[in-house]
RNA sequence: UGCCCGAUGGUGUAAUGGCAACACGUCUGACUCUGGAUCAGAAGAGUUUGGGUUCGAGUCCCAAUCGGGCAGCCA
């Protein structure tokens, strides 16, 4: 035991490159040794799979460190913020599997410290109150091959411009009129330098401070200086804030005092193949009602993920796997559904489900009779148990596990030929019935009583074995199959005629089945209960479905299913042969 | 003809100057009362390109190419 211990330690993975900055800062005693990091979304729209990444990093490198997470919201600007945004948020972190200890803070808690920084700057003569309107601001920024021209309020002295924040402080002044503004650099290359708006003016009331403020810092001048209150060591980000760095050091480098600073560390966000991450597009699908709001099954947040049925664990062993970089990437579905299977095959109650039913009569089975045969709850869990299955003369099977002609390497049901219901016997097709427009509606079998259980005594081995419901006992249930939501693997390359990242939409994302017939041992599932049925795939219950009413199930995910691959490998076959025999 | 970041199998991530590895995916085969799972195996990159340093370069240096980011009183 001991010695498997070492060799698992042995096996140490390698370190991520923020995992090698902190473990350097650790061996420098950097900051007291203390590693503290922070989650800080925008309470503006749902956190997304994305956003999923970044608290999975900064609350497990806390976890690994022996350190702590801030939950932080940054909510500088009362125009986008809301408080059902606050609210998802904090459900989601939770659902997740995180916790901040109480440690919820609010750049808006701050605005009164921030104040107090952005005095100090002004007295410092490092930032000044400009009078500009937003377009000769823009005006004269210049370009990136271009420098900008100085405001010609840029040199106000430093008790004017002390007055008049003060008074923009105080309400004295319309939207616009004044705002506040570093004094660095007009000529730098990095754009971010060229004397940023620090502070504007905003007759709004906030979400949080109410009426209090009608001044709100900017990002720039918030979120250090936020890391710096709250005592954060490292400042986890994504690469396109990688050009505020210099900014954020700069601002720190003339408020903090004593030795502690903050390190803004930047990582590529995660981008996932077939979808879109970022909120202003997400929020557009919700409000033009392309999906049923934020927590769509089809959508990529975390309460999209919830709804569809995927686990925390699942999206927590995927965050991991994808691992931390800072090249741009596109992730295959594959990885995220393979942690999801992986996950829910070791978890999910196995129950009989028949999504696309088509009737079986059991010719030689005694009209009246009915019984219950056992069923492994989980073949991957022992200590899940067994239940019973009524089986009776009448059971539903899947449409599509019946074929009149069957094509090679097809081993279900077919004329003629014997397969097994899974956990009950043997049955061989003899009979076909179909309507006038030449559909099967009836198939007509003979079963061998002494299979009972699912083996013959004489040891004679079948194909196929094939899921069922009992006709009598059924349970109707609705089944909505989800598919990708876009049918491009970027949607949001576009061009001139697809304009517009919806253009890329899958028309087909979402397939209702209303009439899908389920083993009675469903009756009791509550919402989010989750369900292997059995060939087919995993299931839950919808979030927001009545069981007493008609159940609903998502479709999570399909198991892999090698005779789709095979199906589809014969499809193009045929095309081959023709071809080979026009060559010849 | 600006500045910053990046470039390793199909995808993602490692290799920290010393035999290019792992996961997903793909393909075989075994096993199987889920065409699932499991197990065994295989194919697939010589690290964007060109120079340089070095006994030795994916790794260090220079240049080019390609991809991404930066010109909100958004974050």
């Amino acid at each position: 035991m001991a010695n498997n211990e070492k060799n698992e330690e042995g096996k140490k993975k390698s370190l991520n490159f923020i995992e090698q900055i902190i473990e350097e800062d650790l061996s420098k005693n950097k900051n007291g040794g203390r590693i503290h990091t922070r989650f800080p979304p925008e309470p503006n729209g749902f956190l997304h799979i994305g956003h999923a990444k970044s608290i999975c990093l900064n609350f497990g490198l806390a976890g690994k460190y022996n350190g702590k997470t801030n939950l932080r919201f940054d909510d500088t600007n009362p125009l986008k913020e809301e408080q059902v945004y606050i609210d998802s948020i904090k459900e989601d972190i939770h659902w997740l599997g995180f916790d901040w200890e109480g440690r919820e803070y609010y750049a808006s808690d701050y605005f009164e410290r921030l104040y107090e920084f952005a005095e100090k700057l002004i007295k410092q003569g490092k930032a000044f109150v400009c009078e500009m309107t937003p377009d000769e601001i823009k005006n004269s920024r210049g370009t990136p091959t271009e420098p900008g021209k100085e405001s010609p309020y840029r040199d106000r002295p430093v008790e004017e411009n002390l007055d008049l924040f003060r008074r923009m402080k105080e309400g004295e002044f319309p939207e616009g009129r004044y705002q506040l503004r570093a004094k660095i650099d007009m000529s730098s290359p990095n754009m971010h330098l060229r004397d940023p708006v620090l502070y504007r003016i905003r007759h709004m009331a906030h979400p949080r401070t109410g009426d209090e403020w009608c001044i709100y810092p900017m990002y720039d001048m918030a979120h250090g200086q936020c890391d710096y209150i709250e005592g954060i060591t490292h400042s986890l980000c994504t690469m396109e804030f990688e050009v505020h760095r210099p900014l954020y050091d700069w601002l720190l480098d003339h408020i903090a005092e004593g030795d502690y600073r903050p390190r803004q560390i930047e990582f590529a966000r995660l981008n996932l193949g077939y979808t879109v991450m970022s909120k202003r597009k997400l929020l557009q699908l919700v409000e033009d009602g392309t999906v049923d709001g934020w927590d769509d099954p089809r959508m990529p947040t975390i309460s999209g993920l919830r709804r569809r049925g995927y686990t925390p664990a699942s999206i927590r062993d995927f965050s991991e796997r994808v691992g931390i970089a800072k090249r741009d990437n596109i992730i295959d579905m594959a990885l995220l559904e393979n942690s999801l299977r992986e996950d829910l095959n070791k978890k999910a109650q196995r129950v009989m489900g028949v999504l696309d039913p088509v009737k079986v009569v059991i010719t030689n089975y005694p009209e009246n009779e009915e019984e219950e045969l056992d069923a492994v709850n989980n073949p991957e869990d022992e200590s899940m148990g067994k239940r019973e299955v009524p089986f009776s003369r009448e059971i539903f099977i899947e449409r599509n596990d019946f074929m009149e002609e069957p094509p090679k390497k097809f081993f279900r049901l077919a004329p003629g030929r014997e397969v097994r219901l899974r956990y009950a016997y043997f049955i061989t097709c003899e009979d076909v019935v179909k309507d006038a427009s030449g559909e099967i509606t009836e198939i007509r079998c003979t079963y061998d009583p002494s299979s009972r259980g699912g083996q013959s005594p004489d040891g004679r081995k079948v194909k196929g074995t094939l899921h069922w419901v009992s006709a009598k006992h059924a349970i109707p249930v609705e089944v909505r199959q989800y598919d990708r939501l876009f049918m491009t693997e970027d949607p949001d390359k576009v061009d001139e005629e697809r304009k517009d990242f919806r253009a890329n939409l899958n028309p087909d994302s979402l397939h209702i089945l209303e009439n899908c017939m389920l083993e009675p041992f469903i009756k009791d599932a509550k919402p989010e209960d989750k369900f292997q049925f059995e060939r087919k795939g995993y299931f839950c219950v919808d979030r927001y479905c009545d069981p007493h009413k008609k159940l609903v199930f998502n479709r999570t995910v399909t198991l892999k299913d090698t005779w789709a691959k095979i199906a589809k490998q014969q499809k193009q076959q045929p095309k081959k042969q023709k071809n080979k025999q026009k060559n010849k």
